[in-house]
DNA sequence: AAGCTCTATGCAATCGATTGCATTCCCACT
DNA sequence: AGTGGGAATGCAATCGATTGCATAGAGCTT
């Protein structure tokens, strides 16, 4: 601001050097003392719009995802904007819904608002954004749901390895008929569990027989209670179902109480993300704990660091955990 | 963009006043096919910052909330983002966890950001930002939880007829020994909730001596079962309880469990805001219905409104409803 | 046909900060 | 004392869109 120059008694040059952290060394310490107190005392805020126009930046990342009402998402988001305005950063929130549409021109919008970079949560597997934001020599990562393509920098969950505790868990207990509600197919994180699963029952020694796996439409409370009902029917003999994520498992459990199935009793259910209050419902969920909020941080942080060095391609993958409560138990012996 | 006006052979200024729908009736419908056309071609995306910088407009809106983690607030900020982006508008979220330094740390950068107005879903009673807010030029709506200051436009739920609701049901259910877990009295939502209770169960010609009030610290799980306990210790006969909001109710649903009482039995339980996923708790909560999607639509509106009026003050109010499901019954005889 | 009006468009200043280059000034060195 | 070098600061262009004012035509009136 030239009233923070005049009041300085320096030129605006000068003021705009003093003020930026990465310029200040080029004036004398005298100088930048004296601007830094006038700006203070006139209460200067520097305007975000000229800054961007002119160095083309905006100090703002776009965070792409289906649904902030899934609540999965809050925690991601969270971490993500708790290390953006570490940074000085501010994220843009935009919900697609899945919608190829929706998401095309919400990213079209966030463009036009020159973020820096993008945070992508959306789930599909293959995703022509990926590729655009490259055109447009944007930065992005993405954060929970990969793609297939190696090149961009991924941060996520080790959902092998939690399956693979969930499988573990179930088999010490003396589980041997799994069933697997996988995911969809279209999201990357529905092939990557069911994945795991058939490597951790093979690790086992489980025949194919014992093992059933019904896909399910979406990760929705409904779509699992649909699977679970394919389940039931096509192979009742099931003592010990893994659920492809949280919902689905409430899904499974409704599913399962409408049979006169207890649970753990009559089959043991685990979940898949540790969503908030799944150890509030009866019986409190065994659940893989993945650590959305520092998902969030990390793809901030990977975002942040590929600002500055554009080549680096780093993915990060965060441990998980399982959580055992009380929907698991041995099976009925017999 | 100069591009697209050398590409449809009209001077720069033509081009922008084709492309803004509000200046474009003063060129020839010709022109403004052509340069649209142009512009089209180019993949053209207006440079907000420069827009923002001569106009001193951001179509920018500060969403300051205290905890996006906090179920409440999702649907909110959903509601919020979908009239926005309708608008050409985005939202900036900034989480102050109702510390008053990050928040106050929160508005300084999102004024930086020449927002060109404030949400602010943050509960404290009476709020220095209302105030700053005005004095820097910008519009600021309140949702769902007000200030006590009538000058500023509040969107909010009919807390106090949901509360009548909620009593109505229990006394109709022949519950007479009533306690209300009350939230913090330094939020807005915990004073008007209280006096809902009280003037309803004076409507019903209720004692004081019938009714326990417990204050909890907080919205949280821990403060609604120090306030159960609180209540079990001093009226040990209350056979239903009102809690401040649906956090609180599982507290209490916790402590009553703790003490071998069971719910709705012994005691009957009602929580607010119907948090997703208090229906598959057990029993399923009973609770009342705040519309949290419509009062982020409502309040983005108002204030898309008053960007417009900046005179103009409304607050809406939003009916809610009482959501009846199991942990409601009538009490033991005797 | 001259003059007037009105519409469509061009011109150029402007918003506020950043930054390459030029300039000034001081100091040290020989 | 003169010169070279560096540190500190000033100068002015620049980013891309908006907008008040000027201007060029076209059409109408008398």
């Amino acid at each position: 601001m030239s009233d923070v120059a005049r009041a300085a008694g320096v030129h605006q040059a000068t003021a705009s050097r003093a003020l930026n952290p990465s310029t200040s060394d080029l004036i004398s310490t005298a100088t930048v003392r004296r601007v830094q107190a006038a700006a203070e005392e006139l209460g200067y805020t520097p305007n975000t719009a000229a800054r961007s126009l002119r160095t083309n930046q905006s100090y703002t990342v776009g965070v792409l995802l289906p649904d902030l009402t899934n609540p999965l998402f809050p925690p991601i988001v969270r971490g993500i904007e708790e290390v953006l305005t570490e940074q000085g950063y501010t994220a843009l929130l935009a919900n697609t819904d899945n919608d190829e549409k929706r998401e095309a021109a919400q990213f079209a919008a966030l463009l036009g608002r020159q973020v820096d970079g993008f945070i992508l949560a959306t789930g599909l597997r293959d995703h022509p954004l990926v590729e655009r934001a490259q055109a447009e020599g944007r930065q992005l990562v993405l954060v929970n749901r990969g793609t297939d393509v190696p090149r961009f920098p991924v941060v996520s969950g080790d959902d092998a390895s939690g399956i693979g505790a969930a499988v573990d868990h179930l088999v010490a207990l003396g589980h041997r008929k799994l069933a697997h509600l996988a995911g969809p197919h279209r999201m990357s994180t529905g092939v990557i569990r069911l994945r795991g699963f058939r490597s951790a029952v093979g690790r086992h020694g489980l025949a194919a027989a014992d093992t059933t796996v019904a896909e399910c439409s979406g990760y929705t409370v409904a779509a699992g209670e649909a699977a679970m009902r394919a389940v039931l029917d096509s192979a009742p003999e099931v003592t010990a179902v893994l659920a492809g994520n949280d919902l689905i498992a409430v899904g499974a459990l409704h599913v399962l109480r409408e049979h006169g199935l207890s649970c753990p009793e009559d089959v043991s259910l685990i979940g898949f993300n540790d969503m908030r209050f799944v150890d509030e419902l009866s019986p409190p969920l065994t659940t893989v704990r993945v650590p959305h909020a520092e998902l969030g941080r990390e793809a901030a942080r990977l975002l942040l660091r590929r600002l500055d060095e554009p080549e680096l391609v780093t993915s990060v993958v965060l441990p998980t955990e399982l959580v055992v409560r009380e929907s698991t138990a041995p099976p009925r012996v017999g």
